[in-house]
DNA sequence: TGGGGTTAT
DNA sequence: ATAACCC
């Protein structure tokens, strides 16, 4: 090796570790592109997908007429009469979707991790290196950029930096014409080196577009933010008790005194946030694997009798018993939220949890045998440990979750378990066999 | 503000 | 068990 300085500098930190390449990759109003495939008639038309009275999403015909995510059904329509809306309570096949895109990314590179349901980061580092291993006779000058290119920036070809994120946004935009070729799914990538940059740039051309930044652009990227609220990993809280100290621009967070930062937020956020706001973010791009956990919710006007909460909590069990069955792995424990009228206190919730026994555990997957009752008993205790059912009460909420998950094949081969388990398979949880409530005479 | 998710304390 | 964060 017998190159300058600079460039031996450059290429010791991009071999390093130091220097990721990471794609954010932004489904375009997931929702309402989930329901125009369902349903194609409805493309072309302004639609909302709507949940309760609110419309969580929409699509750019809809936006281009003034509708917003989260706005007010009445207010949708009013500012929209030719809306058309769509029931988007049922997440089963958002869900679904949404798991193809993680899957379809993983085999990029297995590291993929999921934001919502919308959104994954995938860390492009190593596919990067081989590609530009590959490159035959280190010939770089037939290297284009992909899509736009924050800031208008020119790419210099001699920058090692430059070239693995042009290469990056050459593979983010493979990513895109796969989702749309596969699946059908349009929407945004931002590539950059770490995962707030990249979650960043991702946004700036937005339907259907992608944007690479380059290291030069980073402080205008992050100054073009207007409040820190709008820097992912400051939420409403911090954002408020940054707002009592006088903090509310990108440039005020850089500025403040770290010791003033960590006593009011404490040493662990203080450091990582004002790191943020310098656009520095070492969080490794995690992958997310299966789901930690399977919880359904619903919302209510109003429940303030024990048997109403029954009812609800028989609904949302049995459409988790159905996922849980699919999934295949065995949840251990389960936790009933809910949340209270209360007048003002903002959405606090309350929840119990508890192991599942494990006689209920083995009964999971079989059809065999009805996990329905004492599964609801359960909750119920659950239920009376949180309302004290003989006073007056009046919740919004109710919710069930699943978790602390175990896949039965993982047998540590040292535990009696691994010589007693069950063979497990002789039924299945899909179609006639699904659980459902109250009516008994369910198949056919 | 819905109907989900995650991690940290 | 709660609180914060993300969508």
């Amino acid at each position: 090796m017998s190159v300058g300085p600079a460039v031996h500098d450059r290429v010791v930190a991009a071999g390093s570790s130091s220097s990721r390449v990471i794609v954010h990759v932004d489904l375009d109003c997931f929702y309402a592109q989930v329901e125009m495939i369902s349903n194609p008639e409805l493309k072309g038309k302004p639609l909302g997908v709507q949940q309760k009275f609110l419309v969580v999403t929409c699509n750019y015909e809809a936006r281009e007429l003034g509708v917003k995510k989260l706005m007010n059904v009445r207010d949708a329509k009013e500012k929209c009469p030719q809306l058309v809306l769509v029931n988007g309570e049922d997440l089963t096949r958002y869900r679904e979707i949404s798991y193809k895109v993680t899957e379809l990314l993983e085999e990029f590179s297995p590291v993929v991790e999921r934001l919502g349901f919308d959104e994954n980061f995938v860390d492009l580092t190593e596919m990067v290196e081989k590609r530009l291993q590959q490159l035959p006779s280190d010939d770089l000058s037939a290297l284009t950029v992909s899509g736009h290119v924050y800031n208008d920036q020119s790419v210099n070809l001699h920058d090692v930096l430059h070239i693995r994120l042009l290469v990056g946004s050459q593979i983010a935009a493979e990513m895109r014409e796969a989702m749309y070729n596969q699946l059908g799914l349009t929407g945004c990538a931002g590539v950059a080196s770490n995962k707030l940059l990249a979650k960043l740039v991702s946004g700036i051309f937005k339907p259907n577009q992608q944007t690479v930044l380059l290291p030069e652009s980073s402080q205008d990227l992050i100054h073009s933010l207007k409040h820190i609220k709008e820097m992912p990993g400051i939420g409403y809280k911090t954002a408020k008790r940054l707002e009592a100290l006088g903090i509310s621009s990108v440039h005020d967070l850089q500025n403040v005194s770290s010791k003033i930062l960590e006593k009011e937020l404490g040493i662990p956020i203080a450091q990582r946030i004002q790191k943020l706001s310098f656009g520095e973010d070492n969080s490794p791009v995690t992958p997310s694997g299966p789901p930690q956990s399977f919880s359904e919710e619903d919302s209510l006007k109003k429940c303030s009798s024990e048997v109403e909460a029954k009812s609800k909590i028989q609904e949302l069990l049995a459409s988790l018993l159905n996922r849980v069955c699919q999934d295949g792995r065995k949840p251990h424990t389960i936790r009933l939220t809910i949340r209270r009228h209360s007048s003002e206190k903002h959405c606090s919730r309350e929840s119990r949890q508890c192991s599942i026994p494990s006689h209920l555990i083995q009964k999971l997957g079989t059809g065999s045998y009805d996990v329905m009752t004492p599964m609801v008993d359960i909750l119920m205790k659950l239920f009376r440990n949180m309302v004290n059912v003989k006073m007056p009460f009046h919740l919004t909420l109710l919710s069930v979750c699943f978790c602390n998950l175990k896949s039965l094949n993982t047998t540590k081969k040292g535990t009696i378990d691994y010589y007693l388990t069950p063979s497990s398979s002789t039924t299945s949880c899909s179609g006639k066999h699904s659980f459902k409530m109250k009516d008994t005479h369910m198949e056919d």
